[in-house]
DNA sequence: TCTGGGGTCCTAGGACCC
DNA sequence: TCTGGGGTCCTAGGACCC
């Protein structure tokens, strides 16, 4: 055997099969056996069940387009709180047979068996099949499962029998699943590093897996030094259980098209990006201590910076009045910019706030006044009051925004002016 | 998937301090 | 004022994932 085991872990790896279209089956019967598409909303294809994929329709095709390739298509609009309802219950199903289950993302999870054949009274491949049983019969919907000795192993068992299919790789199965997998449909090896370790001449993960650490130390870094680890059965990510900790970043991004060099456009896109990232946050009862933001160019480039707060907040105003001053460092006059993308982070519970001693304890827009536009928010559409910096952005797109942005003009009482940020010039 | 949006983690280099 | 070593924090950006 080319890799002793060095850990007698069992990790386990369970990925709903397209999981937003399987639940809309799920809940609606009649739906069963057609090709059903979700993303409605952004008049894209989200998710699709097989029976679409294999009339041609993919991720990310244009609804036009899907309906003509597949005209009897039941398209629907996402509905993410029910899908998050179906992915709770999958946590809680297979947390039936271990506590250790990390929520990788709304359809998957890993699930740390290690130990517990005793206790279940089976072999590691019966509780994992008995799990894969639950999860189908009571979710109504199909699973692809894995099972090896590592995330990584068990992730690409997953991965092997898709749709519906369970994988059990064994420390003896490794050479010849590593054999004939992909060096680029690893989990963690993307194209960048595919094509690095192609130049190496390295095709399959078992070329790579039988480098010699040594190698591997000198000429990568830590992530992948650890996926080697995982590929040879060696255990050294852990199954990570949820904790208390408020997540690490919220970010809101948007690109417009066509590309725009007007600078109060571009920045009312950023002031947009930043109202909806601190509107998430206050849902979450967040503040943020750093905030970062970049600019997209035509050609994909980015340019941004990051930087600390004074005091963590998630009023936007704060923010803006943070980034005003790189904004106008980096924006480039005469360059179409695509997009521009804010992030949050260094989150403390916004209860627990601390104000040091010469904190501002009432800044330009009081919270209060953030309570109650949160409240209107709800009642009439999600950012029925916005800010006049985010004008522009907010005109910009669609029915619905124009109907509530006419409303918003500069000294209305709901507007920028009346809140306290400078309006940027007149209206692009 | 000539490229949407929401995330996480890592690293190199500079600033600053002892 | 220059020199050297070492540590930590910050920032910009890269890479990857779903």
């Amino acid at each position: 055997m080319p890799f002793p085991l060095r850990s007698s872990k069992a990790i386990l790896h369970v990925d709903g099969d397209a999981f937003f279209a399987a639940c809309e089956v799920s809940l609606d019967p009649s739906l069963r056996g057609k090709p059903v598409v979700t993303g409605l909303e952004r008049n894209i294809a989200a998710a699709m069940t097989y029976e679409a994929k294999r009339r041609g329709v993919t991720r990310g095709m244009i609804l036009s387009e899907v309906r003509k390739i597949c005209p009897d298509a039941v398209i629907l609009a996402s509905d993410y709180e029910t899908y998050a309802i179906f992915s709770r219950r999958m946590y809680s199903i297979v947390r039936r047979y271990t506590p250790v289950v990390e929520e990788y993302s709304i359809d998957e999870c890993f699930a740390d068996l290690s130990g517990l054949r005793r206790m279940h009274r089976m072999p590691f491949r019966s509780i994992a099949l008995a799990v894969k049983a639950d999860l189908e019969k009571e979710l109504g919907m199909t699973f692809s499962v894995g099972l090896g000795p590592s995330k990584v192993l068990a992730k690409a068992g997953s991965r092997l029998g898709k749709p519906a299919g369970f994988t059990a790789i064994a420390g003896r199965d490794i050479e010849a699943v590593l054999g004939s997998l992909d060096i680029g449909k690893v989990w963690g090896i993307g194209p960048n590093t595919a094509a690095y370790l192609r130049a190496f001449g390295m095709k399959t993960a078992l070329e790579f897996a039988m480098k010699d650490e040594a190698w591997i130390k000198e000429n990568l870094a830590k992530p992948q030094h650890e996926l080697w680890h995982e590929l040879r059965g060696t255990s050294v990510l852990p199954v990570a259980i949820p904790t208390s900790e408020p997540q690490q970043s919220i970010g809101k991004t948007r690109t417009f098209t066509p590309p725009s060099a007007n600078r109060t456009f571009v920045f009312s896109e950023l002031s947009r990006n930043v109202e909806n990232a601190c509107f998430k946050a206050r849902r979450h009862g967040l503040a943020a201590r750093y905030v970062s933001f970049f600019l997209k160019r035509q050609d994909f480039r980015r340019s941004g910076s990051e930087q600390r707060l004074r005091e963590a907040t998630s009023i936007p105003s704060d923010i803006i009045a943070a980034i005003e001053p790189e904004f106008a460092r980096l924006f480039s006059s005469g360059t179409p910019y695509r997009a521009t993308g804010v992030t949050l982070s260094g989150f403390e519970y916004a209860s627990r706030q601390q104000l040091g001693l010469f904190e501002s304890a009432a800044p330009d827009i009081p919270a209060e006044v953030y309570e109650r536009i949160d409240i209107l928010s709800r009642k009439h559409g999600r950012h029925a009051v916005f800010l006049g910096s985010s004008l522009a952005a907010r005109i910009y797109r669609g029915k619905q925004t124009r109907n509530i942005a006419v409303k918003n003009i500069p000294g209305d009482p709901y507007t920028g002016r009346r809140i306290g940020i400078p309006f940027m010039g007149e209206v692009f």
